[in-house]
RNA sequence: GCCGAAGUGGCGGAACUGGCAGACGCGCCGGACUCAAAAUCCGGUGGGGCUCACGCCCCGUGUGGGUUCGAUUCCCACCUUCGGCACCA
């Protein structure tokens, strides 16, 4: 027996699978596709150069299912891909010189290098890069297809303008006011941009909830972020104008209380207002500051507004209530206005308060019924929602209505490394499309980088004149990117034909292989790639492009690898290289360590203590099995005796926390336990089949010396063998040790037979003279049998 | 403020459906091997108390209450930590 050295197995085993294609899987004949195909997929990295301690977890947690899944005979689409655009490469070009392609493609050689180093199953057949024009072409593609049924369309907004980045960011990547990615505080800007509808698909999104298997918990964050609130839009007439002005509530039953009204300044008949306001100086003033501060900026500090020195009918009371203009109304949410009821909601209060509007008190908190709400008055809560919006809805002043927290998607960004947007402005034609035939919109190169508060492919004169597609004038291509989610929205369509040079996907291979059946990643995608994605399957599908409703079945979040109490990621620069340990101790006991010191959903501080152990673990495991297979007793499968049955349970514990509980470090515990079993006697009856099961069932976590125990064991290809199944005969004990307790406390335990009846158990209880001692010639007042447990004697 | 998750030895954690709290590992202590050390192997290790000893008793899963023969597990209230949302009408 050779000492352990896993460099020297883990290069062999790995050039072993590489000649043998193990881990490739071919695509099925058309006409041919067989039941049993797994689709296996964890979020793809952004190459950053670097693996770090959360990539090797998230992607060993996929390794152990697909080596799982593969060992029950399914057939696992398990691949890999880069999320290549995007700002870091960007960055690192502006700040070290270079180009992002060349930084992004060194990045991607190292980071593959490393996934290889750790023995990952991928199926490097089916690698994708979003930055490579096979790729983006289709995501040019898919962009064409959503601008054509309006579901991409540009308006003018106001967006998160980073000041640092120079550039737009989504709602989702600011976080409290700045930039999720530099920190700096982010300003509003009017910008022409490009948006995603993915507001129509906002039911749909919440509705097919209930066909997915996701943590609870990131539904509720999705379903908190599309924020659907049902309630009514009402008509408050302004007479001046002549305008019935809509808002939207969701306490019609609060309507009487409603004595005065407010405007968002965004609100397009402010402009109008300030035209014929006696105060339209002071009120233009007012807009252009609180259009000037947006965000946290404008929730900050005590209310501000104006009175526009109109006035609108409330459409119960037939009160006219003057119009103010205030910027705690929000344009994006509702209709922008809003009916103020300061008797019952805190923010109209405040602002009463303060600018002195009366308060109306409609509602008696006390029993929940209205007051002062002429024949609504006494009539409960819910049902005068109800009555109240009906009676509107028959004089058409008002109707039921819902709302929605979610935004379209704005996906313009004003830099360099990202899909070009296939569009051309011709001064004729207006927005016109790149033709498909003419994709891809190759990314072009240019000078600098630098952000100069115009996107860096505008400066490129020769690549942005292009003649119109439509009529053949003089037209301009769009020099905004796509935002990086659009690439990851579809990626995991790609896989299932990397290779189509034709369309992005085929249908029947995709159809196949999707929807994916296990996704894993981060929570901190709730509400972005993971709605992105489901909002893109469903448009797809209404394309008729693939016929799934959901992209991913089933999903698990891995927990967050911390080091200091900080999120380790490539920005923090505080990572440890998976790379170095895997020197020091073998991949095998990188693999192990990082899911046995804690549930793989639960955030971890990094330590490195303890990886020493899982070194002994794996040193333990060598020797005990080489002296097994030396001579491992008489025991062959199906032989009786203790290590035996030891054996099958450890299959039943690691089958059922794999497959059904969905937990990876108690496997390796039980794994231990029967390995120190074995280790307690290595010739005992049974030893070589508890040997050959130890090595079997390590096999997902530490595939290289599982592979090289089993070829140790006198066989082969432990990578294809079926995984074990525990013997149900094996399983069931004659005898267990039965628990005895007085008054639900454990005094005494004793071996019984499974056979016993209850009053058999009952009377062993009672001759133990331990629980004697407790009964102490008390009265019995209940005896509690639990067969196959415990005894319990209440006195 | 609203929504959600979590609090167990010196540490990471286990206990799945209400039934032996602390599996497995780290660390630590003791022993074997060694000239010595490392490595390895064997044993011990929640706290307190009683006992020469075999052992035995009490306390113990964030805090306080409740349900139950029996609660880490269920219910109520609270505390702490971490996430999500936040002027969303």
């Amino acid at each position: 027996m050779d000492t352990y050295d896993p460099k020297a197995i883990e290069a062999k085993w790995q050039r072993v699978w590489e000649d043998a294609r193990a881990f490739y899987v071919d695509d099925p004949p058309p006409g041919e596709e067989p039941a049993g195909k797994f689709y296996m997929l964890e979020m793809l990295p952004y190459p950053s150069g670097n693996l770090h301690m959360g990539h090797v977890l998230n992607y060993t947690l996929g390794d152990v299912l697909t080596h799982y899944h593969r060992r029950h005979g399914l057939h696992v689409l398990r691949p890999m891909g880069w999320d290549s655009f995007g700002l870091p490469a960007e960055n690192a070009a502006i700040r070290e010189g270079g180009h992002p392609r060349e930084i992004t493609e060194r990045n991607i050689e190292n980071i593959e290098r490393q996934m290889h180093r750790l023995g990952w199953a991928i199926d490097w057949d089916r690698v994708i890069a979003a930055h490579d024009p096979d790729y983006y072409r289709w995501t040019q593609w898919l962009f064409l297809r959503f601008f054509e049924r309006d579901l991409a369309y540009r308006k003018a907004a106001f967006v998160n303008w980073c000041p640092h980045d120079q550039t737009v960011l989504a709602n989702e990547q600011v976080i409290d006011g700045k930039c999720e990615r530099c920190g700096s505080i982010v300003e509003a800007r009017k910008l022409e941009q490009w948006f995603f509808k993915i507001t129509a698909y906002a039911d749909a999104l919440l509705r097919d909830h209930d066909l997915i298997d996701w943590p609870e918990r990131t539904k509720t964050i999705q379903r908190n972020w599309i924020g659907r609130s049902e309630g009514a839009e009402l008509l408050f007439r302004v007479d001046e104008l002549d305008l019935d002005v809509a808002v939207f509530t969701t306490r019609a039953d609060t309507l009487f209380g409603a004595t005065f009204f407010v405007l968002a300044p965004e609100h397009p008949l402010v402009d109008e207002m300030i035209e014929r306001s006696p105060n339209g100086e002071e009120l233009r003033t007012y807009v252009a500051h609180a259009l000037a501060k947006r965000g946290e900026q404008r929730a900050a500090g005590e209310k501000t507004g104006v009175f526009t020195g109109f006035f609108a009918t409330n459409p119960a009371t037939e009160a006219r209530i003057p119009v103010w203009v205030a910027d705690y109304v929000l344009m994006e949410y509702g209709t922008g206005a809003i009916m103020a009821v300061p008797g019952h909601d805190e923010r109209d209060r405040e602002f009463a308060e303060r600018f002195e509007l009366p308060v109306v008190e409609v509602v008696d908190e006390e029993d929940g019924t209205l007051v002062n709400s002429a024949q609504f008055s006494g009539m409960p809560v819910d049902e005068a929602t109800r009555e109240i919006v009906a009676w509107l809805g028959n004089r058409g002043r008002g109707r039921p209505a819902v709302s929605f927290r979610l935004r379209d998607w704005g996906f313009s960004r004003q830099r360099y490394w990202g899909c070009p947007i296939p569009i051309v402005y011709c001064p004729s034609c207006g927005i016109v499309p790149v033709p498909d035939d003419d994709l891809p919109v190759l990314l072009p190169d240019v000078d600098d980088y630098r952000p100069k508060g115009k996107p860096p492919l505008a400066s490129n004169e020769e690549w942005l004149r292009v003649p119109c597609p439509s009529c053949g004038g003089e037209g301009r291509r769009e020099a905004d990117t796509m935002d990086t989610f659009v690439d990851s929205a579809w990626y995991f369509l790609r896989y299932p034909d990397a290779h189509d040079e034709r369309e992005p996907f085929s249908r029947r291979l995709v159809d196949f292989w999707g929807p994916v059946d296990q996704y894993i990643g981060g929570i901190d995608h709730a509400t972005g790639h993971l709605l992105y994605s489901r909002f893109f399957v469903k448009v797809l599908r209404e394309l008729e492009l693939l016929d799934f409703p959901e992209p991913f079945q089933r999903l698990f979040h891995q927990g967050w690898v911390r080091q200091g109490g900080t999120k380790m990621s490539k920005s923090r620069g505080n990572v440890t290289a998976p790379d170095e340990l895997a020197d020091m101790y073998g991949a095998d006991a990188v693999r192990l360590y990082i899911l046995f010191v804690g549930p793989a959903d639960q955030d971890m501080d990094w330590t490195e203590e303890g990886i020493e152990g899982i070194g002994r673990f794996l040193r333990r495991l060598w020797r005990i099995v080489h002296e097994a297979a030396a001579d491992g007793g008489a025991g062959e499968d199906g032989d009786a005796g203790p290590l035996v049955r030891k054996a099958h349970e450890t299959i039943a514990k690691v089958s059922d926390d794999i497959g059904r509980r969905f937990v990876f470090n108690t496997p390796i515990a039980a794994v231990m336990e029967l390995v120190n079993e074995l280790g307690r006697d290595p010739s005992a009856p049974g030893a070589r089949f508890a040997a050959e099961t130890a090595v079997s069932l390590i096999q997902p976590y530490a595939p290289h010396i599982a592979e090289e125990l089993w070829s140790a064991l006198g066989h082969e290809r432990l990578w294809e063998q079926p995984w074990p199944v525990a013997d149900e005969d094996q399983l069931r004990r004659e005898t267990f040790e039965l628990v005895l307790q007085v008054n639900g406390r454990v005094r005494d335990r004793v071996e019984a037979s499974v056979d016993e009846s209850e009053e058999e158990l009952v009377a062993r209880a009672k001759a133990s003279p331990r629980v004697q001692q407790h009964l102490d010639g008390k009265e019995i007042r209940q005896t509690i049998v639990v067969p196959g447990k415990l005894v319990n004697i209440v006195v």
